[in-house]
DNA sequence: ATAGGGTTAG
């Protein structure tokens, strides 16, 4: 070992030819003034060219500033040979300064260097231990990290505050909670508890380790939280899904006195556009401004993002039009902004103007069109893609599947596997599950079934759930509750599952299971979103339980209007047209707002029993009480509910409307004329007839 | 003569 170090090498050369010892210079005094100047001028390369113009051993404190040098501007070269005229002149050289060498190798990511010199050290301290841990832990190597620390500790080395914070750091990377815990404990014994860093990178671990509880403990005890702790903190609220905690605590750093970082605000308007909390997201905004932020681009995007998904899309665009704030990522944010709001025209304008655009502009750009459905555009921005990028990743690969999947293109599958193959994005599990689903929606259900063999002991639940979805799209609606059992074996589902499940349940009218599925949402605390509650009403509606879906839909947000709307009009579809009825009054009593749909559903309600003169008193309310602008659809509700029974007069009154009759409608009235007589009613609308033949 | 914790667009 050690051969190969540049420094090593020149040791053993002046080790058996130690002339440069015996060099003196005329003027040594001129050469470190020179090299003085050079340093005050910022030019490290120009300082240490001139090191070895020196014979003489500089004093200690200018290698120091060298090497600190070397390592802010990651200068590898430079650094050797700093530390060749280090151990040139210097026998031995003093450990505190082998010490800066070894960090500013690590600085410079070159670890073999740092690793050579640590071993070949004549002496070391806890300091060149600390160096190395520092090293291998922030230049990618976290268990080497942890390797050395055990070494550290073998060798009777006492760790020191800061080999704690570099090996706890390494645990959160590696998410080693029991390492984290024993050396949480070393912490308390050797007194180190108090220490703001190590206790942040404590919460830090823990939070990363999913451990909120013990990370919020941990933060509790923290005597003066400083900014990075409650960076922390909010961040790892954040990222195990407590958004309300994670906006709470960025009020409280507010409270506390402390000056936010620029990630903190980030943090918290993330969590504000998970929750779709605008409301929160204008008071952080508010903060912003008072902490003079709102040029900060990192800071604006995090606003137009969280504006975006809150969709507020004016503000979210007075945020990007602001002075100084456009860089790549704020265009980014605000042309992913537009897509996944499905303004896709705007997007796609903002994205031809962009100065420059990485990977992830056009993923987002694809990703709009995608989440739309609008394959045939996302094709042609696919080839205009293909012309212009090189390195599509993993992101991309997903949508370019979801493309051929939707597309039902498998040649075109078939191509992005080979290149998911040859490009090694194999081992990516998002990848292969999108290539899984793309050969499930594809019907190559061999191809498929390969594919969910290959994954075999890293299936996660979306696995499971595309799974579930191929087969519920292929009507295998008994293989889909039978995968569900085996699925539970493998890991555990998620709401979208459920939704899949029910959807089976009702297909084969398997109510008892679907009740059963019910139960076991409910023991397991999954929260019933929209989707899942729809599907919830459709197995009961269908398995003949409308009873039980009404007791249901209670339980739905006054939001949710979609929900009742279908509910009223799966009522229709079972000729309950008085529970229709009764539903749009409960709506009332519970107070959800009823909406354009909704009324359609309630005129055809009345339609199935014959409710004429209800369907006229609704129809005046939906005006007059509600102040809903009346669409032609619903006069269309009303001339078939007019046509049908009769109606003759309050029909001759509604066609004064402000569209102009469609065919269908005319043929209706025409019709019901037959049945009805109605002289004046029949000669307008077979005029209206003649004169579109005619045309 | 000193080191250390947090990392933001799909």
């Amino acid at each position: 070992m050690g051969v190969n170090s540049g420094a090593s090498a020149i040791k053993n050369f002046l080790q058996i030819n130690p002339i440069a010892q015996n060099l003196k210079s005329t003027k040594p005094n001129s050469t470190i003034n020179t090299i003085l100047s050079h340093l005050e001028a910022g030019c490290l390369k120009k300082a240490v060219s001139l090191l070895f113009s020196s014979p003489f051993p500089f004093d200690l404190p200018l290698y120091g500033r060298l090497f600190q040098l070397c390592s802010a501007s990651r200068a590898i070269v430079e650094a050797r040979k700093v530390e060749s005229h280090l151990i040139s002149y210097y026998d031995p050289p003093p450990t505190f300064l082998l010490n800066r060498a070894i960090e500013a190798y690590g600085k410079c990511r070159c670890l073999q260097d740092a690793r050579e010199l640590f071993d070949e050290m004549p002496h070391r301290d806890g300091g060149s231990w600390n160096a190395l841990i520092t090293a291998y832990a922030k230049g990618g190597f976290p268990s080497e990290a942890l390797g050395l620390y055990l070494d550290m500790n073998r060798s009777g080395v006492s760790p020191s505050e800061v080999t704690f914070a570099s090996v706890l750091g390494s645990c959160g990377v590696l998410l080693e909670l029991g390492f984290a815990r024993v050396v949480h404990g070393f912490v308390v014994k050797l007194g180190y508890g108090g220490n703001v860093i190590i206790a942040s990178a404590l919460v830090d671990v823990y939070g990363k380790c999913d451990e909120i509880v013990d990370a919020r403990r941990m933060f509790d005890e923290i005597d003066r939280p400083n900014a990075v702790s409650w960076n922390v903190i909010v961040r790892r609220y954040l990222e195990v899904g407590d958004e309300r905690q994670s906006v709470f605590m960025f009020f409280q750093t507010i409270r506390a006195g402390v000056r936010p970082l620029t990630f903190t605000f980030s943090s918290a308007l993330v969590a504000c556009s998970n929750r779709q909390a605008v409301l929160e997201g204008v008071q952080i905004h508010g903060v912003v401004i008072k902490y003079r932020h709102e040029d900060d681009e990192k800071v604006a995007t995090s606003l137009i993002d969280m504006y975006m998904k809150c969709n507020d899309v004016v503000s979210a665009r007075k945020v990007f039009d602001q002075p100084g704030v456009k860089d790549l990522l704020s265009w980014t944010s605000m042309v992913s902004g537009y897509a996944m709001a499905g303004r896709l025209k705007e997007a796609q304008e903002l994205f031809d103007k962009m100065p420059e655009r990485s990977i992830i502009s056009w993923n987002a750009m694809l990703a709009g069109y995608v989440r739309s459905g609008q394959w045939e555009e996302a094709q042609s921005f696919i080839f205009k893609m293909c012309l212009n990028i090189y390195d599509a990743d993993g992101v991309t690969l997903n949508l370019l599947l979801n493309v051929s999947a939707a597309l039902s293109d498998i040649e075109y599958g078939r191509q992005i596997h080979a290149y998911i193959y040859r490009h090694g994005f194999e081992s990516v599990i998002y990848v292969k599950n999108a290539l899984f689903d793309m050969y499930g929606k594809c019907g190559a259900l061999r191809r498929a079934r390969i594919c969910f063999h290959n994954m075999s002991g890293q299936r996660d639940t979306i696995s499971w759930n595309s799974l579930l979805n191929s087969l519920a799209q292929h009507q295998m609606n008994v293989d889909v509750i039978t995968m569900f059992r085996e699925m539970q074996k493998e890991t555990t589902p998620n709401e979208y599952t459920f939704s899949t499940l029910l959807a089976a349940c009702a297909n084969i009218f398997a109510y008892s299971q679907g009740k059963q599925i019910h139960g076991f949402m409910i023991r397991n605390g999954y929260k019933i979103d929209v989707v899942s509650l729809d599907a919830l009403l459709e197995m009961y509606s269908k398995c003949g339980y409308l009873e039980y879906a009404l007791k249901v839909i209670k339980t739905a947000k006054p939001g949710d209007t979609i929900l009742w709307n279908s509910m009223i009009i799966r009522c229709c579809h079972h000729g309950k047209a008085r529970e229709a009825l009764a539903l749009f009054d409960l709506m009332k009593e519970i107070g959800v707002k009823p909406d354009n749909v909704t009324f359609q559903a309630v005129f055809n309600a009345c339609l199935c029993e014959g409710f004429v003169d209800e369907g006229k008193r609704y129809f005046d309310a939906m005006i007059n009480d509600y102040g809903i602008t009346v669409k032609l659809e619903h006069y269309e509700c009303m001339i078939n509910l007019y046509t049908r029974y009769g109606a003759m007069k309050e029909l001759g009154k509604i066609l004064k409307m402000p569209f102009k009759p469609t065919v269908s409608m005319l043929t209706r009235i025409f019709d019901a004329c037959k049945v009805y007589p109605s002289p004046r009613l029949a000669m307008w609308v077979a005029k209206k007839l003649n004169k579109l033949n005619q045309n």
